[in-house]
DNA sequence: CACACTTTTCAGGAACAACTGAAAGCCTGG
DNA sequence: CCAGGCTTTCAGTTGTTCCTGAAAAGTGTG
């Protein structure tokens, strides 16, 4: 099945074939992850191709249509992980992905933080103030109950701001980032 | 709404909504990352209480059928965060969660590795398979889009690879472990 | 300022995942 | 080796998410 009708005629469809691949898997493991297939994919495609595509281009090379073209390109460019370029001389919109992967990552660990993890630890906080300090005020015979659930909760709370804390190493623009964390834990192990 | 006929009647309110609020939060937090809702509500339910719990607890407290209350249970055994108790002078199963939030993080992290990035890793080094070492049959003209390819592919191999190191030393049983290693960096930021 | 081109929105439909409930399977004690 | 209680399975249903295509909104040009 030829894709392009680029110059590339001979080795296209071997490139072609690689890029798909990398695609499908790309898109797989993005939605085991919670992140729509088709986003992933388009995403993949930028990276992988390394071009700047406009959404046509997108939208031929993944057979998508162009509302959900329009809308994955959207997603991404508010996840901070795709750029829009223009070209001197086209009106249409021109498409790039963020080529360092460490960056790439750093951006999208700190956007699930700030949707997924900050409102958990917030809530988990308003469920611990249900049972929290006025425990003298409850009947004797529920404090054990009442004990054991709270020493449960602070566990998790616990646990939750020590990854919490633990990302912000990684992920802060300014920290050590992520590289050099690895190599400052695997001099420790 | 009234949920259970214990004793506590008193309190038993209170410490019921703070479980409700927790089993929310943390299905929530469970669809957002690629676990279906009630598995981790099934979770949230057996960790919060602490109790041993068996299927008509399950089904009552959550209102869901048998057949998916049985359902998650054996999902969440498979994922090793749960295990069966079974009581003296009793036919039915029991379930409680692991309560050590660490250990469970690490079975969680080491499970979705094996099922998630593993078959990831191999399908990328499948991929770069087609396009790498026997690049000099290829027509000169190519070269450079295959090696532009070639280069971000491997860019993304090596990043993954990278964080599968690291993710090693978290999660290995003898391993420092997470809580360690948090230290480790911590100290080193 | 109207036109041609591009992007965005969104209602409806398709595809997928989750859930139910009843029936079949499996133990264990008698 | 059957009876009763418990668990698992699975076909059918429900519910959700995702995608499409066409219409509306936006944008710059002649």
């Amino acid at each position: 099945m030829p894709r392009q009708s680029k110059p590339n005629a001979a080795t296209g469809t071997r490139i072609d074939e690689a890029q798909d691949r990398f695609i499908a898997t790309w898109g797989q493991m993005g939605s085991a992850w919670g992140i729509s297939r088709t986003m992933a994919e388009v995403h993949a495609l930028l990276y992988i191709s390394g071009d700047a595509l406009c959404t046509d281009d997108v939208m031929e090379r993944l057979e998508i249509s162009r509302g959900n073209a329009s809308m994955s390109l959207r997603a991404l460019l508010d996840w901070g992980i795709i750029t829009r370029v223009h070209k001197r001389g086209d009106r249409k919109e021109y498409f790039v992905a963020e080529d360092d992967v460490w960056i790439m990552f750093r951006t999208i660990a700190r956007e699930r933080k700030k949707r997924e993890i900050d409102p958990v630890i917030a809530s988990l906080y308003e469920i611990r103030d249900l049972t929290g300090v006025d425990a003298k005020a409850r009947r004797s015979s529920d404090d054990d109950t009442v004990a054991r659930h709270n020493a449960r909760l602070d566990a998790m709370l616990d646990f939750i701001e020590t990854l919490d804390a633990l990302s912000k190493s990684f992920v802060d623009t300014e920290g050590v980032g992520l590289k050099q964390a690895m190599s400052i834990l695997s001099e420790g192990a």
